[in-house]
RNA sequence: CGGGGCGUAGCGUAGCCAGGUAUCGCGCCUGCUUUGGGAGCAGGAGGUCACCGGUUCAAAUCCGGUCGCCCCGACCA
């Protein structure tokens, strides 16, 4: 009976203790739509977290929210030759409508640069109006072949940034803050350690001059490309011609930027923090960041536990937490559960701290804590309740974010390092390999064929080893430069 | 789209080779007793056995086809 309750263990089949973790955790659903997924409220909630703290970063630098269609003429995405070669094998089309073809058939956006860019040419005259910077909260399709919960599926949620600049500097720098700021919030909220960098040729955005990522390590030591800034120089700018006077009264097309993250994020979570009990949710992002577990043996026992529970919720806890100082917090006073199968159930929903308090604690004026990450337990007095759960949630944060980084680093191999060590290590548990690299794309093909490892990116500066590796990790001619290599997701 | 596996109650499954009343566990409902790590007893509800066709007195089971899902590749946030 027990046995049945028990996850996949992560270590015996990653996949498979992944799904159940999603599954069983209530973060999604499969739909009855092939490849697209459903997400329950208890991933949703995560998602609004997200989307709250990413919306206030990006306001705080300077972005306003719009909205733009979700339907793009198909005219549109052909305007620039390498974005339509890499988005129309993955677009969805809609021909019909009102019971009758349609004249152009319409895109389902699969990003929408074509469609707010046609959009930005007739907001934008002067440099005056420059930067323009915008963002959207929305869905978008890609009739990817294969699916997975979170990580990929047809329809997906996401947040596209979009801006115009007067020179090619200043839309370079929005590229890089950007890439900042994606950097900070998964670490700062997601606890989730990040590599930055550039793409290479082959994995660069189709229509985008560079394109910066931040990729994560999950726990079976594949990447995750968490989010993408690029520079899309003045691609899209001549497609779709847009234009502006400049200081010195010419005309001039404008530079682009565009980014992006997306509810892949939540994925990326999971398998970031995950256990074999379930979920693990950053106090940051927990919907719940305290559940109460009630214990009562009697009549009266029972009456003073839920009292003394809806004291505490009343005192410092706010289930939406509209006021920021109070604790998102639920009672979880099902009657015919007992406490034990509370634990499990939270546990697996990765609620961050679980309050557990009986009769025995009332009398002591006490609560009993226990932390979701490390199952550390630790009585406290009901008169500092507050102040010590906030403390504790910020430690469980900081924690996590260390824990993550330190299995980033354990995973991480740098130095010179020959062709058949790397295939070993890429056939068995897997790594960030910082390797040196000539800048011939044959090489980096070759080792995808051969290992299925690829370049995630060229590292920035803060990434790179100490000592610069000297030959190519393939062809063995001096290296161009140094590159992350691993498999990914 | 290639290779492999699988579709039986909300979930997980047995039965299929050797055709004959639909199996078990979890969950759900009712009642009583329980509650500091997955409660116990009693009673109960819930099924076009993925779909279509064929063979047969009789099909979850045999045969042909279709669809869907999962895993591994190719593609990708």
């Amino acid at each position: 009976m027990a046995d049945e309750k028990k996850l996949t263990s992560r270590a015996e089949d990653f996949s498979a203790w992944y799904n159940e973790v999603v599954l069983r955790a209530e973060l999604a659903d499969y739909s009855p739509v092939r490849g697209c997924m459903v997400i329950r409220p208890d991933g949703y909630g995560i998602w609004e977290r997200m989307q709250r703290a990413l919306d206030d970063m990006f306001k705080a630098t300077g972005h306003r929210n719009a909205y733009f269609p979700l339907f793009i003429p198909q005219s549109f995405l052909q305007k620039e030759a390498e974005h339509v070669e890499g988005f129309a094998p993955e677009t969805a089309v809609v021909t019909h409508g009102g019971g009758k073809e349609l004249e152009e058939p319409l895109v389902v956006r699969p990003t929408s640069e074509t469609i707010i860019y046609a959009m930005f040419a007739k907001w934008v005259q002067s440099y005056r109006d420059l930067p323009l910077l915008i963002n959207q909260w929305a869905n978008v399709v890609r009739w990817e072949m294969r699916t997975r919960l979170f990580l990929r599926t047809l329809e997906f949620l996401w947040q596209e940034g979009h801006t115009a600049h007067a020179t090619h500097d200043d839309a370079e720098e929005e590229t890089r803050k950007i890439l900042g700021l994606y950097r900070d919030f998964a670490e700062g909220w997601m606890a989730m350690p990040v590599v930055t960098g550039r793409k290479t040729e082959s994995e660069r955005f189709a229509g985008a001059l560079r394109t910066y990522a931040i990729e994560a390590m999950m726990q079976d030591n594949k990447a995750l490309q968490a989010g993408t800034s690029h520079n899309l120089g003045q691609n899209f700018a001549k497609a779709f011609d847009l234009k502006f006077q400049s200081e010195s009264g010419g005309m001039e097309y404008a530079w682009n930027t565009s980014w992006g993250v997306s509810t892949r994020l939540i994925g990326g979570l999971v398998m970031t923090h995950g256990d074999d009990k379930g979920l693990r949710v950053p106090p940051l992002l927990a919907p719940t960041e305290v559940v109460i577990v009630p214990i009562w043996r009697t009549e009266e026992d029972r009456t003073a536990v839920l009292e003394a529970s809806a004291r505490i919720c009343r005192s410092i806890g706010d289930w939406e937490r509209r006021e920021p100082n109070l604790i998102r917090m639920r009672l979880d006073d099902r009657e015919n559960v007992k406490p034990g199968a509370k634990y499990y159930e939270w546990e697996m929903r990765g609620v961050p701290i679980r309050l557990e308090l009986g009769p025995r604690d009332l009398a002591q004026n006490q609560a009993v804590l226990v932390r979701r990450d490390n199952g550390a337990k630790q009585p406290v007095s009901l008169d500092t309740l507050g102040e010590d759960i906030e403390q504790l949630l910020e430690q469980i944060q900081d924690d996590m974010l260390f824990e993550a980084r330190a299995r980033l680093d354990a995973n991480t191999v740098r130095g010179e390092i020959t062709y058949d060590r790397f295939r070993e290590i890429m056939d068995g548990q897997g790594a960030f390999v910082f390797a040196g690299w000539c800048g011939n794309a044959e090489c980096e093909a070759a080792i995808k064929d051969e290992t299925k490892a690829t370049i995630r990116v060229l590292p920035d500066e803060e990434f790179r080893s100490a000592d610069a590796p000297t030959r190519c990790l393939k062809c063995g001619r001096p290296a161009a430069d140094e590159a992350l290599w691993a498999k990914a997701y």
